[in-house]
Formats: C-alpha cells, sequence, structure tokens
DNA sequence: TCTGGGGTCCTAGGACCC
DNA sequence: TCTGGGGTCCTAGGACCC
C-alpha cells in the first residue's frame, strides 16, 4: 500500500491531500489543536519518531523512522496526525480482503504489504491459448488494483515477478499506484544498478559492511566472490546475499502461519530512575502485563515462555526470559514471572524503556508440553 | 534535536540426554 | 586413565522488517 497510514488520514481529511502530513508521535491531552485546525510539527517536543509521511513530506526528506524533533527541523509546516491503528487495521482487513476475492494464494506481511502466488491462476488461464503469460499476469494486477481502490479508495503498488525477493524490489520501483513487471531477463538492466539495500534483508549493517568492501550495488554484489562474502558474513547469509543479488529466490508463498509471540513495550517520556520512580515503574511494569495478557486472551493464546525488556538512557536494551511449567495468560502469573526477570537485570542507569513479551505461544487446551516425557523423572528405570 | 512499537529469524554457548 | 557424537531445550543478543 502506498504510504499506507497516512493515506487513510487523507481519506479522513481531503483537506489535507497535497500537504505535506506526518503519522507519528502519540496522542495526548495538551497536543488538541484549536478546533478546526490541525497540529503542526513546529514546536514538537518529545520522543516521537514518524511513522509514515506523506509523498509530499518525503520530498522535504521526512521519512519513516525519523525523530519528529528532527522532522520539525526540516518541514515545521507539516501537519502532524497520531497513529489511529484501529482505523489502519480495520482499513488492513479491507483491502486484504478485497484482494482474496481475486485470488485466494495471499500470504500477509504486516498491516500493508501482501505477496499473492497468481502462478495457477495465469497458468491455467492461457494454458492452449494464444495468450501471453506475463501480459494476463499484468491483467490480472490490475485487476487486484482496481479492487483494492473500490474497497478502500486507496493505492497500491505492485511487482509482478518470478518470487518475493523481486516482487518486493519491483513493488517498489514505481510508488505510487506502480506496476512493475520484472522477468529474470530484465534483473541485469532493473536490479543490478540498485544499491544493495533495496534488498529485502540486508540492513544499515550489512549495507555499511558491504560498502567497505567496495560493494555499493546489487550488480556488486552478484559479480563479488563467494567465498570473500561467507569469509565476511557467515556461511549462511554470506551465501544467500549472494543468491539475492542475482534474484534467486524459493522461498513459497505461505497463506498461514502462527504467531510466535506478543508483547508490549513503551518508552517513557522522561528516563525513569530505578529506584527513585520505582512506584510509577512498578505500575507501567503491571499495566504491561495486564495489557499482554488482554492480547493473549483476545488472540486465543496463552504462552510459556515469559520475556522482560528493558532499554537504558545510553540506548543500550538487554532482554531476560524464563520459561513457566504450565503456558499461561494470567496478568498476575506473567508479572511474577517478569519480576523475577528483572532481578537479574542491572539497574545502576536510568530507564527509557520497559517491555513485556510472552511467547511458546500455544492455544489452551491443546497445549503441547515440553518435548518427551511430562512425567516425573523416577530412578531405577 | 538522538533514536516508536510490534514482530521474525538467526547465532552461539551451556545444560542435559542418549 | 578423561573422553565421541548426535540431539533438544534454554537463554541473550542482534539484525532486520513493517
Amino acid at each position: 500500500m502506498d504510504a499506507f497510514y497516512a493515506s487513510v488520514e487523507l481519506l479522513r481529511y481531503p483537506e489535507l491531500r497535497g500537504k505535506p502530513v506526518v503519522i507519528g508521535g502519540r496522542r495526548r491531552a495538551t497536543d488538541a489543536p484549536p478546533e478546526g485546525a490541525f497540529r503542526t510539527l513546529c514546536n514538537y517536543t518529545g520522543r516521537g519518531v514518524v511513522t509514515t509521511s506523506t509523498y509530499e513530506a518525503r520530498a522535504l526528506g521526512v521519512f519513516s523512522g525519523m525523530g519528529l524533533m528532527k522532522a520539525a527541523q526540516l518541514a515545521p509546516d507539516a501537519v502532524l496526525l497520531p497513529a489511529d491503528f484501529d482505523e489502519y487495521r480495520r482499513y488492513s482487513r479491507r483491502f486484504k480482503d478485497a484482494v482474496r476475492a481475486v485470488v485466494p494464494e495471499v500470504e500477509d506481511h504486516g498491516i500493508d504489504e501482501i505477496y499473492i502466488d497468481v502462478t495457477d491462476l495465469v497458468m491455467s488461464d492461457t494454458a492452449g491459448k494464444a495468450l501471453n503469460l506475463w501480459d494476463r499476469a499484468r491483467d490480472v494486477a490490475a485487476m487486484i488494483q482496481q479492487a483494492v481502490h473500490e474497497a478502500t479508495g486507496l493505492s497500491c503498488s505492485i511487482g509482478v515477478t518470478p518470487n518475493k525477493l523481486l516482487s518486493k524490489i519491483a513493488s517498489d520501483l514505481q510508488k505510487p499506484g506502480g506496476l512493475t513487471i520484472l522477468r529474470e531477463t530484465d534483473i541485469p538492466t532493473r536490479i543490478w544498478p540498485l544499491p544493495v539495500r533495496k534488498i529485502n534483508g540486508i540492513g544499515p549493517k550489512a549495507g555499511a559492511r558491504l560498502e567497505t568492501l567496495g560493494i555499493r550495488t546489487i550488480g556488486e554484489l552478484a559479480r563479488a566472490d563467494p567465498a570473500l562474502l561467507v569469509e565476511h558474513f557467515g556461511r549462511s547469509y554470506g551465501a544467500w546475499m549472494f543468491d539475492a543479488a542475482h534474484g534467486r529466490d524459493e522461498r513459497a508463498v505461505m497463506t498461514y502461519s502462527e504467531p510466535k509471540s506478543i508483547s508490549r513495550e513503551t518508552t517513557f517520556e522522561d528516563d525513569l530512575h530505578p529506584v527513585r520512580d520505582r512506584e510509577q515503574l512498578s505500575r507501567i511494569f503491571t499495566g504491561l502485563c495486564v495489557r499482554v495478557a488482554g492480547d493473549l486472551e483476545r488472540k486465543g493464546y496463552v504462552g510459556r515462555k515469559i520475556g522482560l525488556k528493558l532499554r537504558y538512557d545510553n540506548f543500550k536494551t538487554v532482554t531476560r526470559d524464563c520459561t513457566l511449567e504450565a503456558p499461561t495468560r494470567d496478568a498476575k502469573t506473567i508479572r511474577r514471572a517478569a519480576g523475577t526477570c528483572l532481578k537479574r537485570v542491572p539497574l545502576d542507569r536510568r530507564i527509557r524503556l520497559l517491555g513485556v513479551r510472552v511467547g511458546a505461544l500455544s492455544r489452551p487446551g491443546a497445549e503441547t508440553p515440553r518435548q518427551g516425557s511430562s512425567r516425573a523423572p523416577m530412578l531405577f528405570e
């Protein structure tokens, strides 16, 4: 989906169309703008980041992940709207349902992305007919764009290619509203000139290390010595990188997967002191456990692994977790377990973030206890 | 002007088992 | 005598993604 959160907000506030708009920060009572007016970025203070920005805001250098304080320097007059995730989830459901009505093989990939396998559809439509497979695929993609627009009023960009890796890159080539067809033979001309960071799975760290090896583009990565890549990035990641640069990707479109963990975390407006702010921390901690328990309940899961996450004022992050005898979704049990995790963490600095996670999920009643025997161990067996 | 919140996957060492 | 080779689970950290 194109600039998804921002585009949903523009449906609500069409008068903002064509203006730089930034979604981010949290909703506070003091944020409320005068009646009929919008809050702008100027004078923003706080720890929020940009979640999404309209293309007009991006033209001013404001991108996802950027601190709002910095964004305010670049675009002080941009409108700032708080994120409304409930609304985005509603539109997410709508657009995904619209796609599923056209093609059943859909893989969820976050709130605003999907992978679609149109192989069977296109093959059966063109079998024995004088139809070109890729022309037919383009028609299907156009139908999907049309269906999404009718269901939501929103635009999306689609990449039609032989695999997920290439489709992800291709979908980004002509945003917004793009429909990009890319065949294997197009890789040298259309993929290789792109920076390595365009590959889904090469992030800031790997990108920087590749740069020190003199590798900037995907083409340079494709021509690199695989042994060199393995030497610097390990057997698995190095080999994967090389394959990715050649556009090779065998992953199937998965129409269903179970969640692995459910978590809640919060960054404080001001860093909290582990001793002086003990009571406030404890309240927030308990609140997080209650919210996670609620999430588990709503989604129908219980979990055995309870985790704690803590970020210090210097942004260093530590995690601790422990595994329970029996899976739970009870807030008090989660709180107690996470409390024991907290005891194993150094508390000698101010804290900026606290988080609680529950993993090793199962459905209640159907829980598979730890592998192997669940009997009490016996001597002389 | 420091850097959100929700996730996944991978690695690596140690415990423990056969 | 002091030591093999497989396996799984647990924990911590980190990269990466939307």
